[in-house]
DNA sequence: TTGTAAGCGTTATCAA
DNA sequence: TTGATAACGCTTACAA
């Protein structure tokens, strides 16, 4: 494998021109430039990264922190996060943390031995407390997750909006019992918001909440169908129900018809995210522009990297997808 | 940022001996040892991963190939190798191809500047002739894909017998014009293995083939329903379908009842990958073991960096689940 | 406009 | 069992 040194000895010129030309610096002379790189062509050369790495203090790289890379909210966000990485000439690592304390914080030390630039978060499974030390090694920035202790970059969406969104077409569509269905039971800002949105739509309204209709910790298509039978043994049935996911969603959605239940008639549906599968199955859903805030939070992080200020957090809204279940 | 030379320094130890117990090397007495451990502690030391790359001329990181990740074919195979990889030390950057034979080649680059110890490819846009080279700059391990001129470790079913199960179910269930329907139009060892199944199946019932039933380029859930127009304007129309992915019969499907098609009476559809979606539709589909070939795939991976020859490549077959669309 | 020389933080070699 | 010392391949003051 050739190195600079190979191209300096054969361009007859020093190591550091050679450098240069690889850094596009001013100030070398067009003829010399040429020999350069002429005898790289010639070499087959190409610079060691690793090399580079150590003297740069850079690595081009960034970590994304999903649950895992298979629930499609979060690989549409790192397909568009990957595309915009590389047109900056950035790498992605795909660090998946298995909804673990422990696996997130194992990936974190990924910035404290200098193998990524920065880190990307779009769950957060710790208390900020403890990454909160991270935050010294390198830039993290959050993307859908949020937390009012962690003052890093949030590209995030206000999610009182999405869950007031959501319940209050259920609410023009007629229903009154209406359940809530949410992913994780953390007390996380997004989760405490969404089911804010949803009292706010139902207390405006007048209608009463039956403790009962909480549903918690669904975030799977198997999920989904567990809520469906957790429902069905209810003795005050809810008419309709707003969950936190399209899979959710789906199962339920599956489990009501498998039991012989039509939908929307038994139970109204109402999904979120709006993922191809909503479109399959005529879910109506609430609708997060994913790519946006992708696209957004990758330009944020590559500005935190250049060191330069990070501009007013991106507020982005939702519009809800009207189908066949409500 | 602490560096092995503080840590000496704190420890009145010398570098050498602080970078044996790093590496665990044999030979370090426990009383030293001890004291270059608390040292560290108290210095809250990590190797500089980018010098151990350098000096090591290992990155510990692998690069895996996938068209989109958001296809979840290939979300999934990237799912169980980032958990494996993960419990062998190893990291894995996303290369998404889009189908571009130019970004797959622009990828390749990364195992020529010693970024990735090894690159793993799930589906391969250009001809082997130009990965060729590569394989002098690195293990590289073909999964799900093959291709007889590339003599490199590669994790693959037999495809003609996936072909020949989704048909041969087909005609067991009593049909008999039944359409082929496949991914890509490159001349793939994979396609034209699963298409061999396909008309071994039809040939050896003594079952015509119309040349109009041949559908190409269907990948993703629009792709199916342009497929389904095709088939609907045919005036020799087929009564079944066998189609190279859930997505694609998903998309047949929804477009077949969207214009008031009975599936599976006037359409069956068999789908391939049993993917949730399969399931939540009721699609009949083939079933690839997905996660033993990620598991797998990785595991050769390893073995190829460490340099250990290959096992025999491996071998495992389709199962045909039966739902409601046949 | 170019070159010399000094690192970047590790680890491998060799001698003690 | 330990330590000096020389790399690994590159970039960047600084000097010319």
């Amino acid at each position: 494998m050739a190195t600079i040194h190979d191209v300096a000895r054969l361009a007859g010129i020093s190591r550091t021109t050679v450098s240069r030309v690889l850094n596009c610096h001013p100030y070398v002379a067009e003829e010399k430039k040429q020999k350069i790189l002429n005898a790289m062509k010639q070499l087959n050369y190409v610079p060691n990264s690793s090399a580079q790495r150590l003297r740069k203090v850079k690595t081009d790289t960034i970590a994304v922190f999903v649950p895992r890379i298979t629930n499609p909210f979060f690989s549409h966000l790192v397909e568009v996060m990957e595309n915009e990485a590389a047109m900056y000439g950035y790498q992605l690592i795909l660090c998946q943390t298995q909804y673990s304390k422990k696996q997130e914080v194992k990936f974190l030390e990924l910035l404290r031995t200098k193998q990524v630039d920065g880190v990307i978060l779009t769950s957060i499974e710790n208390e900020w407390r403890h990454v909160q030390p991270y935050v010294n090694e390198g830039p993290i920035v959050i993307c859908n997750e949020y937390d009012d202790e962690a003052h890093v970059p949030s590209i995030f969406l206000n999610q009182v909006e999405g869950g007031y969104l959501g319940t209050k077409h259920l609410i023009e569509r007629g229903y009154k019992k209406i359940a809530y269905c949410a992913g994780s039971e953390r007390r996380s800002r997004l989760t405490r918001d969404r089911r804010k949105g949803y009292e706010l739509a139902m207390k405006e309204t007048g209608l009463d909440i039956n403790e009962d209709w909480y549903q918690y910790n669904a975030i799977s298509i198997e999920d989904g169908k567990k809520v469906f039978h957790r429902i069905k043994a209810l003795k005050n049935r809810p008419e309709a129900i707003f969950t936190g996911s399209d899979e959710v969603a789906a199962g339920l959605l599956k489990a009501a018809r498998d039991s012989g239940w039509r939908v929307p008639e038994d139970l109204a549906i109402v999904g979120f995210d709006n993922q191809p599968l909503a479109e399959l199955l005529g879910l109506s859903t609430v609708k997060q522009p994913i790519e946006d805030m992708a696209r957004h939070t990758m330009q944020e992080m590559i500005r935190a990297i250049q060191g330069k200020d990070h501009k007013k957090v991106t507020n982005l809204s939702f519009t809800l997808i009207h189908r066949t279940t409500t």
